[in-house]
RNA sequence: GCCGACGUAGCUCAAUGGCAGAGCAGCUGAUUCGUAAUCAGCAGGUUGUAGGUUCAAAUCCUAUCGUCGGCUCCA
């Protein structure tokens, strides 16, 4: 296998594997004790598992990619090898590598490969470069525990992430989109733009959002709001806590209970919600319903809370309480197909309004299982066909679905081309189930409803921080906090300013003022850190012409425009809700 | 929860067992200026928290809370 002559997918997934095998070969040399795990290829570059304190490797990065440096000057041949399964482990015993020995008992087949390089041996499918020397551009990024085999219970190892490409312009392309990802990260943007804090006197997980920040936050919750009336949702609202027997019922109390926040007070159990399914089913079952009421969607904007691991928490992206643009669609099994694709459609234009691309997939029945397999057939075929109808291409995730209902994902894709959880559409068997869900047919006769759970953003929280990231904090004018600053030139404009300013309040424009007796310069750098859409420059000539000039986010002049004239040019682009101001 | 790295002024960071410091932000004053940083001065700290070792701790040890990178989890 010829592994350098281009650059396709293939090649890059040898050159990565054989990079993971040079970095484990220098960490052998260096720590001749470390144990070896597993060292494969992955996405955006490799890792090896080694069985080793990982305070020795995290402290040795550098040595290790100076040895790296050193197995590649040396220009080892790499070769494979045959061996019978016992004679692999013979030599994987002699070399006191447990974890290899382990893999080869897995093995089934008779014989096995290892590759060789120089001293070093490892059991591996292969294919590799042809030595050593062919590798040349590569940086090892991180060290990380991990389970081994990923089982939690299973041995941490240390884990070397590192990345390599053919061309050194691939390498430095790659390293520069991890570095604008760090200069779009959320938390920091988040500090920058004085939108939301996480404070640990408050709690891990939790989010208290700073005025610019609730005021973004209402903007899209109005939005969604709008959105989900037009499409025939009814907005309905739960409280925070309920009483534990509820949550018996719907079975969470022994399904989730280590992620829910429990209490009792005076002699009850009480549970803080983890969902708002429980309360719209209440809804549903206050009066009985006829198949005339179906399809009902409730919609509520439901702040849950659920006790996550502390190490999983990150900004925005996953908190201990969230707020979920959740609505459960309660119909007849045959308005299902109807029903999905008309979400499908919702959630591509939320997407489409942001910016985002998307990527779906089918997730259908796991190993275990609640419900028949005739009704899960049916579900998973209802979903497809709404996928179909739709015209959406869709990757199937067999086995992944939630052991009530099978799924569809919508993964959402942001400008750097990331990957992010997005919305969800879960088909229930359970919850129906379980309160007795029914509706009456035409016939009088008392049949059960088919639940829907489904989120477009997915939860409101983690949307914000994907589409901070996603626009690095520059704001679509329609979402922009603040939308214009009135900045001007000396202190003898203050009058024109503020009678601009409240000009514009009363348009509904979200102006600011910046008074200060600073310099044009300074004020301009601020906004311009401030990501503010658009700047009016006020200085002598304006105030006497009774004109402005605006600056936009992207440098540009606007010169002589009529205040009018520019306050129905940002109306206009916040109504039609434009990406580009 | 697990492995590792961390936690010093609002922010970014310095001080490696021996007097806690800088830049930005803030405040005061001067300056009245045209598109990314005007000048000067002032103030800002129980070094996350609680213990311990030491003549002496930001620095070493223990616990705890939190943050970051991963793993696992994500009904």
């Amino acid at each position: 296998m010829k592994a350098t002559d281009s650059k396709g997918d293939l090649n890059l997934e040898i050159l990565r594997h054989s990079a993971s095998h040079i970095m484990a070969q220098a960490v052998k040399r260096l720590f001749p004790k470390a144990k070896l795990g597993i060292g494969p290829a992955i996405k955006n570059g490799f890792y090896y598992d080694f069985g080793i304190d990982g305070t020795v490797l995290s402290q040795n990065l550098d040595r290790v990619q100076k040895e790296m440096r050193k197995i590649i000057k040396e220009d080892l041949p790499i070769e494979k090898e045959v061996l019978t399964k016992e004679k692999a482990t013979k030599v994987f015993r002699q070399r006191e590598e447990p974890y290899k020995v382990q893999l080869l008992e897995e093995i089934e087949d008779e014989t096995v490969t290892v590759y060789r390089q120089g001293e070093f041996v490892d059991l591996c499918r292969g294919p590799h470069l042809e030595s050593t020397g062919k590798l040349r551009f590569f940086r090892l990024t991180s060290v990380a525990g991990a389970y081994w085999r990923g089982k939690e219970g299973n041995p941490m190892l240390t884990r070397i992430y590192g990345t390599s490409f053919y061309t050194e312009k691939e390498l430095e392309d790659y390293l520069g989109k991890i570095e604008e990802a760090k200069r779009r990260d959320h938390r920091k943007l988040g500090r920058e733009l004085d939108l939301f804090s996480i404070s640990s006197e408050l709690g891990a997980g939790l989010v208290i959002y700073h005025p610019k920040g609730a005021l973004l936050r209402d903007i899209i919750e109005n939005f969604e709001k709008e959105e989900h009336l037009k499409r025939g949702y009814q907005l309905v609202m739960s409280p925070h806590i309920s009483r534990a027997a509820l949550w018996k019922t719907s079975g969470h109390l022994d399904f989730y209970r280590k992620n829910m926040y429990l209490f009792s007070s005076g002699d009850e159990e009480w549970v803080i919600k983890p969902m708002n399914c429980p309360a719209h089913i209440l809804i549903y079952k206050s009066k009985v319903r006829s198949y005339r009421d179906l399809p009902l969607r409730y919609f509520e904007l439901g702040t849950v809370y659920r006790r996550e691991e502390s190490g999983v928490l990150r900004g925005l992206l996953r908190l201990r309480g969230f707020t979920q643009d959740d609505a459960h669609i309660f119909c007849i099994p045959s308005q299902l197909v109807e029903e999905v694709g008309k979400v499908l459609q919702f959630a591509i234009f939320m997407m489409d309004t942001f910016d985002l691309g998307y990527h779906m997939t089918l997730s259908t029945r796991p190993a275990e299982f609640i419900g028949s397999p005739d009704h899960w057939e049916r579900a998973t075929q209802a979903l497809k066909d709404a996928l179909r109808e739709e015209g959406l291409d869709f990757q199937m995730a067999q086995g992944e679905g939630a052991f009530y209902g099978p799924k569809i994902d919508i993964q959402m894709e942001d400008v750097l081309g990331r990957l992010w959880q997005g919305p969800t559409i879960q088909v229930d068997f359970n919850l129906p189930e379980r309160f007795d869900l029914r509706y009456v047919a035409p016939n009088g006769e008392r049949k059960r409803v088919v639940m829907v759970h489904r989120v477009v953003l997915g939860t409101i929280e983690r949307f914000l921080g994907i589409l901070i990231e996603h626009v690095g904090g520059a704001f679509p004018l329609w979402l922009s906090p603040v939308q214009v600053r009135i900045l001007t030139v000396t202190e003898k404009e203050n009058s024109f300013a503020e009678n601009l300013h409240q000009q514009m309040v009363n348009k509904g424009v979200r102006s600011e003022m910046d008074l200060r007796n600073e310099l044009l310069g300074f004020k301009v750098r601020q906004a311009e850190l401030d990501k503010i859409p658009y700047m009016l420059i006020i200085g002598q000539k304006e105030a006497q012409k009774g004109t402005v000039t605006a600056r936009k986010r992207n440098g540009d002049n606007l010169r002589d425009i009529k205040p009018e004239d520019f306050i129905q040019t940002v109306t206009e682009a916040v109504k039609e809700k434009r990406i580009e101001i």
